[in-house]
DNA sequence: GGCCACTATGACAACGTTGTCCCCCAGCGG
DNA sequence: CCGCTGGGGGACAACGTTGTCATAGTGGCC
């Protein structure tokens, strides 16, 4: 800006007066300041402009568990769809489910001076936002709820999710049903597992530990788990899948096999209704996901500060035949 | 920090100092900064120091067409996990193929001065860069080159994919093979048809107008277009799919039918292996995109300056069931 | 005691902006 | 001729940091 003052003969402050249509220039000075600009290829300092305005830095953090699965891009769609309509740049990382790789984001983020910060939980231990949230950042968690501060949070129904599917496969005559979750130290495969039990005992069936493996899972281990359940003395003839990952594993384990036990996944994926069978699946929606934790946060950033709330989004069981196998 | 100077009894500089690790801080004046630190809950603010020391301001921007596309979000992973290493953040954003959007991210990406862009071109225009790039920031333009500026480029064999798939299924006998590209206007559907082209003549059958569909296409699209090739006099026996989502569009419109084309879709996709029958694809690595361009641009970030390179990664013919059905 | 070296600390400017206030000067009415 | 008004423009401080330099005190040594 000094540089384009320079060479147009005007003071800085006139070119700032450029730069932001402020009234009160001449024409014929706005103009050789236009073409200075031009010349330099000045381009006016953000960083600057706010630090001296004390305003806003236009971008929110983001925090997930890793972009690249295909849930977590969906949510960081909707998010940067809602943020550019509030005119925010979205600055994301991915925590790997790494609680000490979320917390370095999460203040990185906030040294950034992000207006706020949306997570999905790693770990359980969340004070270290407490400064942060003190300070004035809102934070939204979603998927997960934190560990040890009262925030706003966006869940969706796990335990109801599980519940259905269970309730599902048994109205479909089956009785032994394994369930295949992630590791129970995550809060949405514990949920999961809570609602699988619930569901069973619902169901009338009861709740037996051999039919319940936590992860974490891989190809490998998914290949024998199943195995073993088909070897027990009462095999499994329906499994719930607790996430997209898990269910994938299981349709590749199982894509040579003959005999197909009934599945219910939960987390709807593209394609599975074009799989033979195509999969039944418990649904909910990313986008709405990412949406309710986006409006949350801007319902912060516009001053609203009645308690922090805690939304639970619905969940739908989606039958396309993989579950509707009769036992 | 001026509170936190005021709070310990100190000036800011030795804040400063205690924040930054600087020696010549007497522990006991550190301990008492570093509590009232604590208790004011301050946090370093990173532009402003970034302002001052004119130092990078340790983001890069990364502008594709949507993160929400498996695709993309592999390569904004594989991008995320380099910056990471070198302890960058990555602002990113989605133009939905909208060049007026690209230009838009772009420049806002560098009025907050990141430190280096990836672009996925959305348009050909890309002269509004130019002042940005003589400034000193390094422009790498992936899967798609820029319109009319030369930079970096990261590519994938759009031609060699296209003519081995059509090599492939000549190779089974089919003569009458289709094409449905997307918009002939984006770079990598043009390619892919050039390569189509050159197939279609190497294998000795022929480039045939009726058997060329371009984009924009959707799912009622696909399904009419479907039929258009199979009431032909002579109808298509095989089909190349321009990308993912074209495949996909492709497998639903077939997914009742009883006859099926043979079929080779350009890019990979999850479950590809799992349906019946398997996808055959041209397979690219999202990832290996995305590193590509990332390395290339920190190379320049560590001072190469090299005239502008282009590199195409290859792509490879996967071959799993669909496109190996005999004409 | 005088001088030096060294440690601990602070004052101040500067990064690139913008908000506040002030000044100059032309034009106008009295 | 004077004073007032208002448009155009500039000087300066400040945002939150950090680099540079200065300074006060302390202890050791001749």
């Amino acid at each position: 800006m000094n540089d384009v003052a320079r060479l147009a003969g005007v003071s800085i402050k006139t070119v700032s007066r450029v730069v932001n249509d402020e009234p009160g220039v001449h024409p014929s000075t706005a103009e050789r300041v236009l073409a200075a600009i031009d010349q330099l290829g000045f381009r006016r300092n953000l960083s600057a402009r706010n630090l001296r305005r004390g305003s806003s830095t236009g971008t929110i953090g983001l925090v997930l568990e890793d972009v690249g699965n295909p849930f977590y891009s969906g949510v960081t769609r909707a998010v940067e769809e809602i943020a550019r309509l509030r005119g925010r740049q979205v600055i994301s990382g991915s925590s790997d489910e790494d609680p000490g790789r979320e917390r370095e984001l999460a203040l990185e983020f906030c040294s950034r001076r992000v207006d706020g910060l949306l997570i999905v939980p790693a770990g359980l231990q969340h004070s270290y936002l407490v400064p942060e949230m003190r300070a004035g950042t809102p934070v939204v968690f979603l998927d997960r709820p934190a560990g040890d501060v009262v925030a706003d949070t966006v869940l969706v129904d796990n335990i109801g999710g599980t519940v259905e599917a269970v309730t599902h496969l048994a109205s479909h005559g089956h009785r032994r049903i394994a369930f295949l979750g992630d590791a129970p130290d995550i809060f949405t495969a514990n949920e999961r597992l809570r609602g699988y039990r619930e569901g069973c005992v619902r169901a009338g069936i009861g709740y037996h530990d051999e039919l319940v493996v936590m992860g974490p899972h891989d190809e490998a281990t998914v290949v024998t788990t199943l195995q073993r359940l088909r070897n027990l003395r009462e095999p499994a003839t329906a499994i719930v899948a607790g996430n997209n990952r898990i269910t994938v594993y299981i349709l590749r384990a199982l894509a040579g096999s003959a005999e197909r036990p009934a599945l219910v996944g939960f987390d709807d994926f593209e394609l599975a209704d074009l799989l033979s069978p195509p999969v039944t699946v418990i649904a909910h929606d990313a986008s709405a996901l990412g949406k309710a934790a986006t409006d949350l946060l801007f319902a912060r950033l516009d001053g609203d500060n009645s308690p922090p709330r805690r939304v639970v989004l619905p969940v739908r069981l989606v039958p396309r035949g993989s579950g509707e196998v009769h036992a």
